[in-house]
RNA sequence: GCCACUUUAGCUCAGCGGUAGAGCGAUGCUUUCGUAAAGCAUAGGUCCAGGGUUCAAAUCCCUGAAGUGGCUCCA
């Protein structure tokens, strides 16, 4: 005797097992119609499964009871889709192996395994889009049915996919000797049929429209070593408008990626004969890039920060005391090797992999390696470690926290000097794999807005404090809060963390604290806490979707035990300092990149590169241009004069694209006037004419200010 | 690093075996103009690099580089 409650809190008895789909004819013809499964308890299930116990109910339509699209729909919809699509495949492939195709936030895909010598390719999109069509038109009904365990298994195995047998056998792991569920599209054994723990939308033709959008390789369980799979991207949606309307929505994207807008608005380049994932910066990237550092530095000082400046190298051996080297040898560029090591190296015969076998240290297992290709035990692993000594060599710095803390090490310090905040815009260097680099977002060489901050343990919480509240400040003044924050705890089961039980629980509570008075969401992530301490991170999502991390502020206790560090206590007795990384912006390459797509080009006065052009409407007005123009530079304002032939109309449209914040437009009128007609960015008309020297002033002050909006107006 | 795709003028792209093209930009001339492109002309090319097939390669094949979307990674 089931009692449905409805999301209205209205309730309707059964006198036995009632389905979604009886549920909604109960409750009107047309909802039934529209109905495209059921959210029973907060789980989401076919229309025509059976509920048998008492239960909250809403049916899912496709336009959700707020007008928009039911995200719960959504989910269906994509889900059925990827079968759709995966029978799609197999008409025109049918050796294709399917492995596991999941609904994502905005889309699906199917990994498969294609054999190798009928690979899939961006040329078979049409085709498979072509067979999507034709399967929602036959509009076949997704049928649920089960098999018990054993059953389910032994066919699976017979169909010889070794990865629907490793699915099935990972959801049974997981729900016991519960029957196995398929879903035939149409009639189970005479229809295309997918193991699949569903739900699904009733028929194909509920699904109205198909497009496959990329192609990608993939492991199999997301292990390097594992299968190579072929994960094939796709969208759904109920109509084609709604597909044409994700699409430009897609492309009024791209056009504000900071790689787009870098290149029209000339921001920065990266050249292939200097390197990949190294940034240059032009010019008028570099404005912005120097406006952002001059903004963070006089905070620092307000904060009681002092910069320092320490080289882009540092010796190896510093390296292996960090731990940096060689532990983290992948994500960093080789060692640099000193020449009279290298010639003596070179002298000897050995080889580039032998040379860094040697610098890493590992000597004995370089001689295990030798041995064994040779077959013989010629060389003694003591003497390679005595070969070991010869090396000396340096390193491209990963962190800069090795070289502060050798500053804050080069004096003695009492209790009453700490905290000790030093802080450099410190670029360091990180190997990327060639896959990873992306614009600005993911590069090989960046600069950091880094501080290590030593401090007695009891003033860790105050001081991640501050280190938020400066996050906090900028952020604000950008208008940017597209941001989210992750506190990062220490793994629960693992041993993963260093330090001890009672210093974690201390500065975990703190960082949880200071999150807080952010006053923006944040998660708890347990286990995403770095082993030497936990962290706060601010995590940005760029114009495609992708999160970015950005800010980071992290407690260590294990580098200042590495390092020797002390302090004198107040018991007059030497004292462990905790040390606090922190680099609220992360990176300002990566900064700069999401700024870009943040503000579309369209930056604050204070950051623009170019924050006036002065556009007489003809030459005879280049000589009052040039006034215009020499009152504003003298004001310390970043300003141009376009004294080209072109009429007024083409200047506009030219510093438009630029996006320039403020056109003046001048011409006898203003001549004799002393004024100057303002053109505000993003107004489609010119906002009236104004003294000169009311614009300069009013344009300082909201330079000064750093205002995040254009507010000079007649 | 892996899979797919891309690489042609400063930029955006067309050409896909038979003499290298367009638009924008640049430069010059004409126009001297009041708010999102005035007109005309000129210059600009290792068609990513290197090999191969062919009478003939930007175009087809191989190798490599770089870029893009994902996967894996990100102290």
């Amino acid at each position: 005797m089931p009692l449905i409650t409805l999301p209205d809190g209205k309730q309707l008895p059964f006198d036995g097992p009632v389905t979604g789909r009886q549920i909604a004819e109960k409750i009107g013809a047309r909802l039934a119609k529209d109905a495209l499964g059921v959210k029973v308890n907060d789980e989401v299930q076919d229309l025509s499964r059976p509920i048998a116990v008492d239960a909250r109910v809403s049916v899912i339509t496709y336009k959700s009871r707020d007008g928009g699209i039911s995200r719960d729909a959504l989910f269906l919809l994509r889900h059925s889709a990827a079968h759709i699509m995966a029978e799609a495949i197999q008409r025109i492939i049918p050796e294709a192996q399917l492995v596991y195709g999941p609904p994502l936030e905005d889309k699906f895909y199917y990994d498969i395994r294609f054999p190798d010598s009928r690979p899939l390719r961006e040329s078979d999109f049409a085709a498979i889009e072509d067979q999507c069509r034709a399967i929602i038109a036959e509009d076949r009904p997704f049928t649920r049915y089960e098999v018990a365990s054993a059953d389910g298994l032994s066919r699976l195995e017979r169909e010889g996919n070794k990865y629907k047998v490793d699915n099935a056998k990972r959801a049974l792991a997981a729900a016991g000797d519960a029957p196995l569920s398929f879903y035939a599209t149409g009639t189970p054994g005479a229809n295309w049929e997918d193991l699949c723990r569903g739900p699904h939308v009733p028929s194909t033709a509920r699904v109205g429209v198909i497009k496959i959008l990329s192609l990608a390789s993939s492991f199999w369980h997301g292990d390097e070593n594992s299968d190579r799979l072929t994960r094939v991207y796709g969208i759904a949606f109920s109509s084609q408008a709604e597909l044409d309307e994700y699409m430009r929505q897609k492309e009024e994207a791209s056009a504000r990626d900071h790689r787009v807008i870098g290149g029209k608005l000339r921001l920065f380049h990266i050249d292939e004969t200097v390197g990949q994932g190294l940034i240059l910066w032009t010019p008028a990237g570099g404005i912005i890039r120097d406006q952002l550092q001059k903004f963070i530095s006089e905070e620092l000082v307000k904060q009681g920060y002092y910069q320092v400046f320490t080289p882009h190298i540092g010796r190896l051996e510093l390296y292996k005391t960090s731990g940096h080297f060689p532990y983290y040898k992948d994500s960093q560029f080789a060692p640099i090797i000193e020449r009279d090591a290298l010639a003596e190296l070179s002298a000897q015969g050995c080889s580039c992999a032998d040379m860094m076998h040697r610098v890493e240290g590992v000597a004995s297992k370089l001689a295990s390696t030798i041995n064994q290709r040779t077959g013989k035990e010629t060389i003694a692993p003591d003497r390679i470690v005595a070969d070991d000594k010869l090396i000396e060599g340096f390193m491209l710095k990963p962190m800069n926290c090795p070289h502060h803390i050798k500053i804050f090490d080069s004096s003695p310090h009492s209790y009453r000097d700490l905290p000790v905040r030093l802080a450099e815009f410190g670029t360091v260097y990180r190997w990327e794999q060639s896959g990873e680099l992306n614009g600005l977002t993911r590069v090989r060489g960046f600069t950091q807005d880094d501080a290590h901050l030593f401090c007695t343990e009891d003033q860790v919480p105050q001081e991640v404090m501050g280190c938020l509240s400066l996050v906090k400040l900028v952020l604000g003044t950008l208008g940017m809060n597209n941001y989210r924050v992750r506190v990062g705890l220490r793994d629960p089961d693992g041993k993963k963390f260093a330090g001890n039980p009672a210093q974690w629980d201390k500065a975990e509570a703190a960082c949880v604290a200071a999150a807080r008075t952010l006053g923006v969401p944040f998660t708890e992530e347990p286990g995403e806490g770095a082993f030497y301490g936990p962290k706060i991170d601010f995590v940005v999502k760029d114009v495609i979707g992708r999160e970015w991390q950005l800010g980071t502020v992290q407690i260590d206790y294990v580098l200042p035990v590495r390092f020797g560090l002390s302090y004198i206590g107040s018991d007059n007795k030497p004292h462990v300092p905790v040390m606090i990384h922190r680099a609220p912006f992360g990176s300002l390459e990566r900064f700069c990149g999401v700024l870009i797509e943040h503000f579309a080009g369209a930056f604050p006065t204070w950051l623009s590169p170019e924050q006036v052009r002065v556009l007489p409407i003809s030459e005879k007005s280049s000589d009052y241009a040039a006034t215009v123009q020499n009152a504003l530079r003298n004001a310390g304002v970043r300003v141009s004069a376009d004294l080209g032939n072109d009429r007024v109309q083409g200047k506009i449209k030219a510093a438009a694209e630029l996006k320039i914040p403020y056109l003046l437009v001048v011409g006898p009128r203003d001549a004799e006037n002393n004024t100057v007609s303002v053109r505000i960015r993003g107004e489609e008309k010119d906002a009236g004419a104004m003294p000169l020297s009311a614009f300069v002033d009013r344009l300082k002050a909201e330079i000064a200010d750093r205002s995040a909006t254009l507010t000079v107006r007649p």
